[in-house]
Parts: C-alpha cells; structure tokens; sequence
DNA sequence: CTGAAAGCGCTTACAG
DNA sequence: CTGAAAGCGCTTACAG
C-alpha cells in the first residue's frame, strides 16, 4: 500500500516502511507489478525525425511531461520510414505499452495506426496527422499560421507573395499552403503566381530565391513554409546581392531559436513545440484513464513575431524612372 | 525456442510455429520473460540537454543502434539538472535497465555515477565525462579539435588569435581550451592573450566579438568553442561592418548542418555524433555481455573541413601606412 | 481490518 | 529428446 501510495496509510506508518525499505536495500520491481496488473507504466514516443529541431523539442515537451506523471518514455526514431514506424509499433505491443504518441512519417499507411489501436493501444498524433484515423491530436493551427504569415506581408503593401516549400505530403504541408492561398484570395490575388514546391531545407530555400529572381518581376515578399527555408531564402537573397527585410521581406514559420539572432532577425510565425509535446502527453493520460472518450483535437494558437525581415516593399524602380519623364 | 531464436529449430519447424503464432494472435510478452531471466531488455539514456542538435544527433546514433541491437530506449532528458538525472537513475533501476549511456550533466557529482555502478547497472559516458568515475567511454578527441583549428589559422599567419568560448564546467569545455592552448605555445603563442569565458550560445558569440574589437589590437583569427558561438560572433562581425573570413577568420568545431550553408561557409573541425552515439551503444552491449572486461574509451578522430570563413590575415593597415612615410 | 493464497506469462532446471 | 513443474516479484481477490 505504501509502494502505491494508497490514501489508506498513516504519514508516519509510510515514512517508517519507507525507512525500513531503504534500510534493506528494496527496489520495487515494475516488470513483476506489471505482469500482475497489466500496467506497463510505459508509453511510446515514436518521432518521424529526431536529429530535426523542432521534432527534438516536441520530444522534449513530451519526456518532461511523462516525467512528471512517472511513465518511462520509449523513444523510437524512424527517420521518415513507415517501415521501421511500423516495427518500433509491434516491439512496443510486446513491451505493452500503455500509449503511443506519434508524429507519423510520412506517406504512413492508414491501416498501420489503425492496428495499434485494434490492439488497444491509445494514440495520439502529434504535429502531423494522417487523414481518416480517428485518433486524439495535437497540434498548432498552420493554415493559420501562413494566414497570419501573408497577411502581414499584404498589409504592409506588398503584392506579388511568393511561397516557398509547398509540401504536399504531410498535413502540415497542406495546411500551411492553404493557409497563404486563404489569405491571397482574400487579397484578390492569384496564390499560384509564384509558388516553389520543395521540402523544407536551408539548401532548397536557397535555389527557389534564384529561382524566383530569374522572373522579369520577382515577388517583393516571400512567405515561407518554415524558419529553415526562410534562413535559406536570406542566404539566397545576399548571395543575388540583395538585402533581406529592405530589398525583399521574408517571413518564416516556427520562431526557431536562431530566428532572433540572424541578421536581420527573422519575422516569423511562432509555434511552441515543447507545449505541444507538453498537451499531447497530458491527452494521452486522459485517454488512457477513460478509453471510451470521444476523440479530441487540441489545436494551439500560433503568434505572429514581427522582426526584421519584413518592411514595406521597396518602391519599384521602373515606376520611379517613368514618373519625372 | 523459436521466440528466442534457439538454432536446434529446424526452419520449416520455425516458419510453421511462426505461422500458427500469427492465426492464434499471439504475441510475446516481455515483461513476464523480463520476470523470469531477469533481463529487461531496456537500456536507459540519459541525455543533458535534447534540445540542443548537438545531443539531438547524438541520441539519434543511439536509438538507431539499439533498435537494430533489439533493444529498448527508455529516455531520460535532464536539462542539464543534476536532479532530474538522479532521479531518471532510481527510475531506471525500478526498470532493471541493462544499462545506462549518459551524457552527464554539468556538475554530476561522482557519486551519482558510481551509485549506478554498485547497482550493477552499465554505464557508458558519451561526448561529456566526469573526472573520477572508472566507466566506459565514448567521444572525440576534443583537445586534438581546437589544435586542429588554431593550427589551422596560424599556418595561414594569423598571430593574434582569440578563443571564445571558455567554459570549465565540462570535460569537453576543458579539452578544446586546452588544445587551443596547446597549439599557441606550441607557435611561442601567449595562449592567455584572448580568451572569453562563456557558455556556448550564438548570442555569446555575438557578444564576445564586440568585446574583442574594443581592444587596440584585436584578433585577426577566433577559434570558438562550437559552431554556435562561430555563426554569432560571424554575426558580430558584420555587425561591428567587417566581413567574415575577409576582415576577420572564424573557426568553429562540430560542422553542424547549418555551417556549410552560412555565408561564408564556416570553416570547422568536423565531429561525428551519430556515430559517436552508434559506438556508445555497441560499447554498452560489450560491457553487458562481458562485465568484468577493462574499461575502454573510444575516441573518434576529428576532421578539419576548411570552408570560406578561414583566409590569410589582413595586411595590418597602420604597417602599411608607415612603410612609405 | 489482516494475512495467506493464487496467478500474471514467461524461462529454466529437472524428472521421465 | 520431451513434458510437467517450479518460480521470478508483484497485486488482487478472498477467507478468516
């Protein structure tokens, strides 16, 4: 009773088997207590790419939180596999694990998590989600979040956007474009002007800015699908001899740590990935405590950062020269 | 004997046992085998700080290793807390770990280790270690790093170089001061001439450049501690109006993904986490297999990757104005 | 309220 | 070689 800290024992009574407990060397033996009551006390946290930052403090939202409610967390990393996803699934249904928190790889296969929970193992995906699983989820608004992103662009004057890193193969890819498609058809203004689809590296942010700049009239705003691209965008820009936030505005998504510190500091779309971390773990907990709940989606409010990067489009020079003549 | 692989199974045998496995829903219950060989099958990691890529990169090398090995992380992140470290320790023990690889945080004190040690758990220090504790190891060669570095700049003719980054609390901040200091005397250097204490933060960086430059002759070369503090004090260079590898070399170590990509690129002595990680986990299942064997370190070689931000010092401007007058 | 017994699902050691 | 029994260290349900 006093090893599960039953309410039915006296303070001092507790403290004296404790003290006895110590005293004899005893370890309490979780794989004995869990073959007994069929509580593993051990959830899954399967990451689609850990070495990635912002998975990295998603995870680490999540190992606090678990910490706190004393569940072991078994990391697995997948490195955007299904294939290994799947494996690390079936080890965690030998090692009966209580949950599994996820943030699937992509292109993972409906049927996959549809199995952990025929094996009445609760899911909650984090981040991503896959479409047509009924599972809990976590994650931040992104439509918004590029809404958000391209509105302050147009508000500050600018009208030729462009994106870069649209991504159609995870949700968050889809929400985030359709977030700046939103808000430029708001504006009146066709979103397919100047899009660049590519995945989300500094080195792909970097081509689509030379890309972009082969135009007769390139775009004097860039909204970007995350802070990496933008970081890359930045790069591009110096390297084409032009001055990010002056020459063209750049705006990213994330708020990474490094975004206040470039130069010039990075306006960006912050999202807190520990919190999120941080709720997945919490909801899993409820699940878990009542499996016959209805399904919930948290979904966190992003916050527009303004640095920088992002001013008031510069006064197109053709137009200038025209006027006096 | 087919759950356990036992090569007297004959493989029709094995496929055939496999198969009826399968039609029945079996599925292998480890926590009741942990029961009765007493083996858990999990390895705790104990991580300083996952958030940072550094231990990110690290911890990905070590779960891909394990995973292929059949074996479980249970994760711990500390956050650099002593604390929450110990406590991760008790929890794991409660789990019968096999073992325990760690990044100790700053300032464990010996005990903690040596605890883990008498309770015949395993342990592996990777990356960090603490002074004292007789247990496997896994790391660069950390002193060799900055050696590689400062050599770097002095045989472009640098002859006044600074080291940013200074920190005593760490084995690793301990032997890249010292391999710095090692190479200046080595060139009748004063290696005491320059030196910013602080910890390893792209803001420290930035900082750390301002204050060199106030001095009447500053550097024309820095050595940083890591790549973080390179990228800021490259950003307080452009800051004070100087450019980076023209004005002023920077030399950072670990070559994050990120270093390549800055402009200029970051020259920096290259360290291999993931597989510093890899080499942690099979060292732990060494020690597992054989607990009497004498302790070993593994010590990566660095590389140096010469990039952009590394040139021949400026020509000293007041030299130049002297020599016609 | 207290204490002894049964049993979770494996592996191991031993009898046949 | 095969098969039945014991036991790992807990928790639970039940008898006293």
């Amino acid at each position: 009773m006093v090893l599960n800290d039953s309410p039915l024992v006296a303070e001092a009574t507790r403290a004296h088997v404790r003290q006895v407990m110590r005293e004899l060397g005893y370890v309490y033996d979780r794989a004995a207590a869990h073959l007994r009551n069929r509580r593993s006390r051990i959830v899954g946290v399967s990451v689609c790419d850990l070495v990635n930052p912002y998975y990295a403090d998603v995870t680490a939202g999540i190992q606090a939180t678990l910490e706190q409610l004393g569940l072991a967390l078994v990391l697995g990393n997948c490195a955007e596999s299904t294939d290994r996803q799947l494996r690390f699934m079936e080890t965690l249904r030998e090692y009966n694990a209580e949950g599994l928190l996820i943030t699937p790889a992509i292109g993972t296969p409906t049927d996959h998590l549809q199995q952990v929970l025929q094996w009445n193992i609760p899911v909650v995906q984090v981040s991503r989600y896959i479409h047509g699983v009924q599972t809990d989820y976590v994650g931040i608004d992104n439509r918004l979040a590029t809404e958000m992103a391209a509105r302050h662009l147009l508000s500050l004057g600018h009208e030729r956007l462009a994106y870069i890193g649209l991504n159609k193969n995870t949700s968050t890819g889809q929400d985030r474009f359709a977030g700046f498609q939103q808000a430029m058809q708001a504006h009146g203004l066709d979103p397919a002007g100047h899009v660049i689809e590519c995945g989300p590296s500094r080195k792909n942010g970097f081509n689509a800015v030379l890309d972009l700049f082969k135009a007769a009239h390139p775009p004097t705003g860039l909204v970007c699908f995350n802070d990496d691209l933008a970081f890359g965008a930045m790069l591009g820009l110096r390297q084409l001899g032009l001055e990010p936030g002056r020459d063209c505005s750049v705006v990213g998504v994330d708020d990474v740590a490094e975004a206040a510190l470039w130069y010039p500091a990075l306006t960006t779309v912050s999202t807190d990935r520990e919190k999120m971390g941080q709720e997945a773990a919490r909801l899993l907990t409820r699940r878990i405590a009542e499996p016959g709940r209805a399904v919930e989606s948290v979904v966190l409010e992003p916050v527009l950062t303004v640095r920088q990067s992002s001013r008031v489009p510069p006064k197109p020079k053709a137009a200038r020269r025209r006027q006096p003549g």
